[in-house]
DNA sequence: TCTCTGCTCAC
DNA sequence: CAAGTGAGCAGAGAC
């Protein structure tokens, strides 16, 4: 099923004609011509829904389309989902639409700066590789490479093979292949600088636009099946901040002024909390109202140490496992990422639902009222289905219990940082700081500097508040101001 | 020009 | 089989 009616709906697409048919203003006309077209390119299934269009003929006008909406309103009063919409999505978009043209301002110094080096890189590491494999191909072709180290090199005897049947050289397998050739550290290297260059140094200045001189996102509603918001042209929700050398281009984003800061508050472990929530797990909810660190926390118990005796990569693994269980967690899958045998991290898994009981029953219950109801909902009450609950195939029936936990924990998630957006975006209302951007638990803020005290308490209350979670679970926000991006974490 | 594949970036 | 949600790049091949 589309994953927009998985979100706001819940049921079989409204059908335009149906929805719009015997109404003859010129609003709808111009929105009747917009889907059509849209349509005819393929763009768009005629019996999508409404809705999905609306979204995208949002950023080109605002008012009309929240017309549109209103609309729509009966129509899914019908169908029970009046609070996702009325309450989030409907007041949302003008936010969003906000964002959009007010995007960020870029320092187009810094990636001269960081494309200088990344350009030197590629070129030394290109021809120290090629030196290695004995001829020149195409770096980039993973399909080349392939050939040259397991077809020539035969650095390992059974390559793995990608379901093309091409030999796999993704970052795993060559980490694994490491202590074999140097070529391999070489490679990956090379990979590094030529995808920061070539997705970011090259292509971010692409995007500013002639008008203001910045960079400005579109900011996507309706894409995705957990509702949360999804960024293109360019993506701002994918910018390095884990390696060192790709953090470094967070400090081209920079405040829009000399008068203005630039303001990151971060919803701290939220979807750790979601799910302490909606387990009503004890020891978890305790963690959190200690404001314990819960890797840590998680690896004194998994472990049975002290707190002060969680070594580093205790808490690697506890950190590693409370991520594994919101995505669904597998022994082999666990066992993989964190290089054990799968007897090893079987242990941990069932030592882990020892500890958190309620988060155990938290899974199984999920599934269970997944495979009776056919979705999973959100705490705002956000739906999604699941075709595939009872699936006979067990890989497939695997995939979407795994998908069935994880939603309504990520949508929780969703649910409040959009609550929170559409609160913040009202008490700005006449200042001159503005909210630029979201990456799914973090905003982002041109603070001008005369609302420096005032504005970020009220921030903060506003994303606390978003949403009470049940059983007491605290909230906690992290703030970091700065001349960069960067510097605001 | 379009689509698919493989890979890698984020939360 | 084997960890959830996305977007974008280059290569490869179809049209």
């Amino acid at each position: 099923m589309d994953s927009l009616s998985e979100n706001l709906l819940g049921y079989s697409p409204i059908k335009l004609v149906d929805l719009f048919s015997g109404q003859q203003d010129e609003e709808d006309d111009l929105f009747a011509a917009a889907a059509k077209k849209k349509a005819s390119k393929g763009e768009l299934d005629p019996s999508e829904l409404p809705i999905k269009i609306l979204a995208e003929y949002a950023a080109e006008d605002a008012d009309v389309t929240l017309q549109l909406y209103h609309k729509l309103i009966p129509e899914l009063k019908k169908i029970n989902v009046l609070s996702v919409m009325e309450d989030i999505e409907s007041p949302l978009l003008p936010v969003l639409v906000a964002m959009e043209n007010e995007g960020i301002s870029l320092d187009q110094s810094v990636l001269d700066e960081v494309g200088k080096v990344l350009t030197e890189k590629i070129k030394t590491l290109s021809k120290v590789i090629e030196e290695s494999a004995g001829r020149s191909f195409n770096l980039n072709s993973p399909k080349q490479l392939g050939e040259i180290l397991f077809g020539e090199m035969k650095l390992v005897e059974k390559p793995k093979k990608t379901k093309t049947g091409q030999f796999k050289t993704d970052e795993q397998t060559l980490a694994s292949l490491a202590p074999k050739h140097s070529i391999v550290t070489n490679i990956l290297s090379y990979r590094e600088a030529s995808k920061l260059k070539s997705t970011y140094v090259d292509a971010l200045p692409n995007h500013r636009a002639k008008h203001s001189g910045r960079v400005h996102t579109h900011l996507h509603q309706l894409v995705t099946s957990t509702g949360r918001l999804a960024s293109s042209d360019p993506n701002l929700q994918n910018i390095p901040v884990r390696s060192e050398m790709g953090r470094e281009l967070r400090r081209a984003f920079i405040p829009r002024g000399l008068d203005f800061t630039l303001m990151a508050a971060d919803y701290s472990q939220v979807e750790l909390r979601v799910m302490a929530s909606l387990s009503g797990d004890p020891a978890m909810i305790k963690a959190f109202k200690n404001d314990l660190d819960i890797h840590t926390a998680t690896a004194a118990r998994v472990f049975g140490v002290k707190t002060d005796e969680v070594v580093p990569e205790m808490r690697r693994t506890a950190k590693m496992v409370n991520f594994g269980i919101i995505y669904g967690i597998s022994a082999f899958g666990l066992s993989q990422r964190l290089g054990i045998p799968r007897g090893e991290a079987s242990e941990i898994i069932k030592t882990y639902f020892e500890q958190y009981p309620a988060i155990h029953q938290f899974m199984l219950q999920t599934t269970e009222s997944a495979r009776e109801k056919g979705y999973t909902q959100t705490i705002a009450g956000r739906r999604r289905y699941f075709k595939d609950i009872k699936s006979g195939n067990a890989s497939i029936r695997a995939n979407a219990e795994r998908a069935a936990i994880n939603s309504p924990i990520q949508g929780t998630a969703a649910d409040m940082i959009k609550l929170a957006m559409v609160k913040i975006h009202d008490l700005m209302q006449g200042r001159k700081s503005k909210m630029v951007l979201q990456v799914h638990d973090e905003l982002l803020f041109d603070l001008h500097l005369d609302e420096q005290h005032e504005l970020p308490p009220l921030i903060l209350e506003a994303m606390e508040a978003a949403i009470s979670l049940p059983n007491e679970v605290p909230i906690k926000i992290d703030l970091g101001f700065g001349d960069n991006w960067l510097q605001a974490h």
